[in-house]
RNA sequence: AUGGAAUUGGUGAAGUGGUUAACACGCUAGAUUGUGGCUCUAGUAUGCAAGGGUUCGAUCCCCUUAUUCCAUC
């Protein structure tokens, strides 16, 4: 089946909306985060591990999966779900942000993408057919319309014409579109240029797609810029479909990107700081690695449902990080994951008691306290 | 006891009679936003066993002492 979204409600001073997505394995509530799952893997974490931190959809990435192990092993093994026996629903990227990272601005034609792989170096083609001709095979639930993702800043003129061939690209991979439990979003662009946005949004909302993703945010503009994009997006979307926010998950993007009238979110960030050594907090960001922790036998939050806050201490996880034990970066990843998940949770429940401008000046002065997060600089990939 | 060799940061070590003593690990911080999977960035010896001497100048040359290792008795 397609998938549904229902709006219930919008916030009473902002944009925010509460809602359900309908999907082949369940309903879940909306705002929601997506962990992401790049190669059929949320790394280091296992399905049920996943059910338990009431993980709804996750990612998995286009790009990947067709180097390695190839859609058609997947298609072999009976799809992504099959495959991987993950029980919820599940989004594939279309492979353009890869294009973003991998390919340089002369790689790009109308055609589609020259690139070379990042495992060996191979010369690779991927047009928006290709993109989709792969999803349908791996069977997600959601497959991305192949998009490119422009760095920032972009002049207007570059922006344009980008947003016109992405608009093309999005007409062609519709076209060859051919999997019915299988649902398709195109990608808003446009820099932040309103009027791109806008041309963006309501020509997407023409084709009538399933539901609606921006994109090309977090590429190294500051953060109120970003939210701008977000703002000139949603503004220009139809209401009767979910809004998916490409790529962010820093927990006060993600209260912005909902006051906003963003529905999804995904992000890479709480696996890859986990790694690292870090861990969300209400008060702020934390690097397990710093000495302060060493003897620090109370748990990552007093609050906190997750298996990592319910059985560890900080002092125990900073051993395991420092001396890279694999358990270390699990219990991590369970914690950030579960942290953006409950957060979420806060978010809807917010939405219902229409005081989220309250729940965010609350989280903002824990978080930052008197660090100026709004001049942040998003990170510039692709360099 | 005699002869020989060595002694450089938390560790392994490179090195030179003359601006900031290489590099690696460790340690201390920071970064990380549609994942190029343990990554990236920065800091980390006012010091070259101790004392004395030669020299314009010594970690580097000489002497003494201490410690360690090897060989022989």
């Amino acid at each position: 089946m397609k998938i549904k979204y229902n709006l219930l409600k919008e916030e009473k001073e902002t944009k925010a909306r509460l809602g359900t997505i309908e999907t082949n394995y369940g309903t879940y509530d909306t705002p929601m985060f997506m962990p992401v799952g790049t190669r059929a893997s949320v790394k280091g974490l296992s399905p049920d591990e996943l059910y338990d931190l009431k993980a709804g959809i996750i990612l998995a990435n286009t790009y990947h999966l067709w180097l390695r192990p190839g859609e058609d092993l997947i298609n072999e093994a009976g799809g992504l779900h099959k495959f991987m026996n993950y029980k919820g629903p599940i989004l594939t990227d279309s492979g353009g942000f890869q294009v973003f990272s991998l390919a340089r601005p002369k790689d790009i034609t109308e055609e589609g993408v020259k690139f070379k792989s990042h495992i060996d170096g191979t010369k690779l083609f991927l047009t928006p057919e290709k993109s989709i001709e792969i999803q349908n095979k791996l069977d997600s639930d959601i497959a991305m319309s192949f998009d490119e993702c422009i760095p920032y800043p972009a002049t207007y003129e570059y922006s344009k014409e980008s947003v016109l061939r992405t608009l093309r690209w999005a007409k062609r991979g519709k076209d060859v579109f051919n999997n019915p439990r299988q649902s398709l979003f195109g990608i808003v662009q446009g820099s932040d240029y309103e009027d791109l946005r806008k041309l963006s949004a309501e020509e997407l909302s023409k084709m009538d797609f399933d539901g609606y993703s921006i994109g090309g945010t977090s590429v190294g503009e500051n953060k109120e810029t970003m939210y701008r994009m977000v703002s000139y997006s949603t503004k220009y979307l139809p209401k009767d479909k979910v809004r998916y926010l490409m790529g962010v998950g820093d927990p006060i993007d993600i209260i912005e990107g909902v006051i906003r009238g963003v529905d999804i979110f995904d992000c890479v960030l709480p696996t890859r700081i986990a790694r690292h050594g870090n861990a969300f907090t209400k008060y702020g960001k934390i690097n397990l690695k710093n000495s302060k922790f060493k003897h620090d036998f109370t748990k990552l939050e007093d609050d906190c449902d997750c298996y990592a806050c319910k059985n560890f201490t900080k002092a125990y996880i900073r051993h395991l990080i420092t001396l890279d034990e694999m358990l270390g970066a699990r219990l991590l990843s369970i914690h950030n994951i579960r942290f953006l998940i409950r957060l979420t949770e806060d978010l809807r429940e917010c939405i219902k008691n229409d005081n989220i401008l309250e729940y965010k000046e609350k989280f903002i002065k824990n978080y930052y306290g008197d660090i100026d997060y709004l001049s942040k600089k998003t990170t510039g990939q692709g360099d």
